[in-house]
RNA sequence: CGGGACGUAGCGCAGCCUGGUAGCGCGCCUGCUUUGGGAGCAGGAGGCCGCGAGUUCGAAUCUCGCCGUCCCGACCA
C-alpha cells in the first residue's frame, strides 16, 4: 500500500474498515466525497486539431483519455473508471454463463505461434530477450489458452469457458480515430472448450445470450450480425455492431427489421435492369475510346445495369481469374475472397494485355480460357461486355449460351438495393464492431496437441470456440450514440459517477454546506456524486458538466437554497427541475 | 505500403509565398473587482519554430534528408 501519499496513521485494515457498506468507492482525499477540485479531469475548451470523430474529440476534450503515440492512449482517472464499468458488466455476464476468470500473460514465446501457423501474420509485435529467445506480443490468446487446454484429459473434464481481460497488441498498419482503432488496447477474450459440434453450438449460444445481455446493459444499440470469419480460421462467426457516426463496419439493415448484416458479407437484390431488344447472338459494336461504364451506357444510349464488368484477379499461384459483376455494381473484395478461398490481387496491365489482347476498359468473358466468376445479377438477361479487342464491345451476351460461368454472389450491396428476406429498402450505416465471436473448431487445438478421450478412449482434438469484446470500444459506441453539441451524455451504467453536484461558489457557504450534505446523502443512498467545489465561474462548471456528461446535474445556488430547493437535471434531456433537497435522492432514484 | 495534409508557448492557430527583433486567442501565475452558462482591469511567466544537414552575412521562412501526427485508400478478430 502506498504510504507516501497518505501521512494520516490510520492503517489500511482502519481504512478498509471505515468503507460504507454500500460499496460506494472512495475519494481522492480519503475523506467524504470526491472533489473535482482535487481529482485529474483536464477539460479542454476546444476540440483537439486532429480528433474527427465524435468519441475522439469528447473523450479528449472531457479529460477522460490522452493520446501518448499514434493508436496508443492513456486512460485518465475519469476514462478509467468508465472503462472499468463496461469490465465489470462484461465480467457479470461472463461470470453467469459459466466463464471461469484467469491471466494469460502478454509476453508469449514465440513458438507457440509457430506451432498454430500465425507467427508469420503482419500485424504481431515480435522481440527478443537479451538472450536472443524470441517473443511476442500477441494480438489474442488462442495458443496460450490452447496450450493450457492440454491439461484437459477426458470427456468428463469438458465443457469449459476461460475468459481473461488483457492488453492486446497490434501493430496496425493505421491507428485511427481515437480507440476506434488502437495498437493496445484491452480485451475480454473467452474461450470455450467442448467435445463436439453440439457442445460448442451450446456454448457459442450461451456467449451470444451473454453478449445481447452485456450491451443491452450498457445501453448500446446494436445489431447482431453474421461474419466473416476472416484470418481466424473457423466455420461461423457473429459480429456485434454499434451503429456509430464513425467506424470501420458497415451494417446494413433492412427497414423492416428482419435483416442486417456487415457490408462484408451482406446480400441485396438490385434493382432490376432495363434491358434492350434481345439478341440471337452477341453482335460487336465499335466503343471507341470507351473506357468506362458512364460512357459505354451513354454511347450506346442504355441502362448501365444492362452492362456487365469484368475484373481480372490473380491467385497467389498465378493463374488468372476473371471476376464479372453488373456495371453499376461493385465487386466485392470480402466476398470474392471467400469465393476463391485464397488471396488475390488486381491483374497488372501487362498480364492482362497477354491474357486477354486487350486492355483495361474492353474485357468481357466471351471465347475466354479462363475461369469465370459470375455475380448472380448477371444470371438471367443479355448484357454488353468488353469484346476483348480495344474499342470494341458485345451487345447481347447471355450467360450459359455465350460463356459458362461459375455463378456466386460477389457484388457489394449498394444504395437502392432491396432487402433478400422481404424486399424492403436497405439502409447502410457506419458501425463500430464491439465484439465478434467465433466458432474456431479444432484450428487450434489440432496443431497444440489439445486433445482429450472420450469414452470410447479415443483421443480426440477440443472443439474450441473464442469470444472478444473491447471494452475499450463498448466506451467509444457509448459516445458515439450519446452525445450533443454540448458533450457527452452517459448511460448510468457506464457512467464514471451518477450525479454531477454544482454548487455555485458565490452563493455562499449555506449553498456549499447544503451540497455537501446533500453529496454525504446521495452517496448514503448508493448513488456516486463528483462534487464540483473549483472555485470557478458558474459558466465554466456548467460548460465542465455537459461535456463530462453524467446523468444527473444537481445545481446549488441562491436562487434555490432559500427555500431549501435545488435543480435537478437530466443529461440526456434539457429539462431542469426544481425539487425539495429532501426529496432528491428518490427523485433521482425514480428516473 | 500508395495518395494527401500538418508539425511554431499547455491547447487552438497566424507568420513561411517575398529570409532580417517570434506573434494572436484561450489557458497558467499575482492582485483587485466580479460570480445561475466559459467575466473585467492591471501586472507576469512560458519557445532548440519536430530533428539533421545545406544555401546565405543572416533561416521559423529557401533546398535536401529523416522523424512524428492526422485524413483517404490498402489492411483489419
Amino acid at each position: 500500500m502506498d504510504r507516501s501519499r497518505d501521512g494520516s496513521a490510520q492503517t489500511p485494515e482502519a481504512r478498509e474498515a471505515g468503507r460504507p457498506a454500500h460499496g460506494r468507492s472512495g475519494s481522492a482525499t480519503g475523506l467524504g466525497v470526491p472533489r473535482a477540485s482535487q481529482l485529474f479531469i483536464p477539460t479542454l475548451r476546444e476540440d483537439p486539431g486532429d480528433a474527427e470523430a465524435a468519441s475522439h474529440r469528447l473523450l479528449v476534450r472531457g479529460g477522460f483519455i490522452r493520446q501518448v503515440g499514434a493508436g496508443l492512449w492513456t486512460y485518465l482517472p475519469l476514462g478509467w473508471k468508465v472503462h472499468e464499468k463496461a469490465v465489470q458488466i462484461v465480467r457479470e455476464e461472463m461470470d453467469a454463463i459459466g466463464g471461469q476468470e484467469l491471466l494469460m500473460p502478454v509476453l508469449t514465446p514465440a513458438e507457440l505461434w509457430q506451432a498454430s501457423g500465425r507467427y508469420d501474420i503482419p500485424e504481431i509485435y515480435k522481440l527478443e530477450d537479451r538472450a536472443g529467445r524470441p517473443f511476442i506480443l500477441p494480438m489474442t490468446h488462442e495458443e496460450t489458452v490452447t496450450f493450457h487446454a492440454r491439461e484437459i484429459r477426458s470427456y468428463r473434464e469438458l465443457p469449459q469457458i476461460l475468459y481473461h481481460f488483457q492488453t492486446k497488441n497490434r501493430d496496425e498498419p493505421r491507428p485511427r480515430g481515437g480507440l476506434l482503432r488502437v495498437r493496445e488496447f484491452i480485451m475480454k477474450d473467452a474461450y470455450s472448450f467442448d467435445r463436439d459440434e453440439e457442445g460448442l453450438e451450446e456454448s457459442f449460444q450461451k456467449h451470444a445470450g451473454a453478449y445481447r445481455r452485456i450491451f443491452e446493459r450498457c445501453r448500446l444499440e446494436f445489431h447482431e450480425v453474421q461474419a466473416e470469419p476472416g484470418m481466424m480460421g473457423g466455420s461461423e462467426s457473429i459480429d456485434y455492431l454499434a451503429p456509430s457516426g464513425s467506424g470501420e463496419n458497415t451494417l446494413v439493415t433492412c427497414e423492416r427489421g428482419d435483416y442486417a448484416a456487415d457490408l462484408e458479407i451482406a446480400r441485396g437484390i438490385p434493382r432490376p435492369a432495363e434491358f434492350p431488344a434481345a439478341l440471337a447472338a452477341p453482335e460487336e459494336v465499335e466503343t471507341p475510346g470507351v473506357k468506362t461504364i458512364e460512357g459505354l451506357a451513354e454511347l450506346l444510349g442504355i441502362d448501365a445495369a444492362a452492362t456487365s464488368k469484368a475484373m481480372p484477379v490473380v491467385r497467389p499461384d498465378g493463374t488468372l481469374v476473371l471476376g464479372l459483376v453488373r456495371g453499376d455494381d461493385r465487386l466485392s473484395d470480402s466476398k470474392m475472397l471467400g469465393v476463391l478461398g485464397s488471396d488475390y490481387r488486381a491483374a497488372t496491365d501487362e498480364e492482362i494485355r497477354s491474357a486477354f489482347g486487350a486492355s483495361g476498359g474492353s474485357l468481357g468473358p466471351v471465347g475466354l480460357e479462363l475461369d469465370v466468376i459470375a455475380d448472380e445479377a448477371l444470371r438471367d438477361g443479355q448484357f454488353v461486355a468488353g469484346a476483348n479487342r480495344d474499342g470494341r464491345h458485345l451487345r447481347g451476351v447471355e450467360a450459359g449460351r455465350d460463356y459458362a460461368p461459375r455463378f456466386a454472389d460477389i457484388r457489394e450491396p449498394r444504395d437502392g438495393d432491396r432487402c433478400p428476406r422481404c424486399g424492403g429498402a436497405l439502409t447502410f450505416q457506419t458501425a463500430i464492431e464491439v465484439g465478434h465471436i467465433f466458432k474456431l473448431g479444432t484450428r487450434y487445438s489440432k496443431p497444440l496437441g489439445a486433445t482429450f478421450l472420450d469414452e470410447a478412449g479415443e483421443a480426440r482434438p477440443i472443439m474450441m470456440g473464442s469470444y472478444g469484446i473491447g471494452p475499450g470500444r463498448i466506451v467509444a459506441a457509448a459516445v458515439e450514440q450519446g452525445h450533443d453539441e454540448h458533450g457527452i451524455a452517459w448511460p448510468r451504467a457506464l457512467a464514471p459517477y451518477d450525479v454531477h453536484l454544482v454548487p455555485i461558489e458565490a452563493a455562499g457557504a449555506e449553498a456549499m454546506a447544503t451540497a455537501e450534505q446533500l453529496a454525504d446523502t446521495l452517496e448514503g443512498a448508493g448513488f456516486t456524486v463528483l462534487v464540483d467545489d473549483r472555485d470557478r465561474r458558474p459558466g465554466e462548471k456548467f460548460a465542465d458538466a455537459d461535456l463530462i456528461g453524467l446523468p444527473y446535474r444537481i445545481t446549488v445556488g441562491k436562487k434555490t437554497v432559500e427555500d431549501g430547493r435545488v435543480d435537478l437535471l437530466v443529461r440526456s434531456g434539457r429539462q431542469e427541475e426544481r425539487v425539495a433537497v429532501g426529496d432528491v435522492p428518490e427523485r433521482v432514484g425514480g428516473l
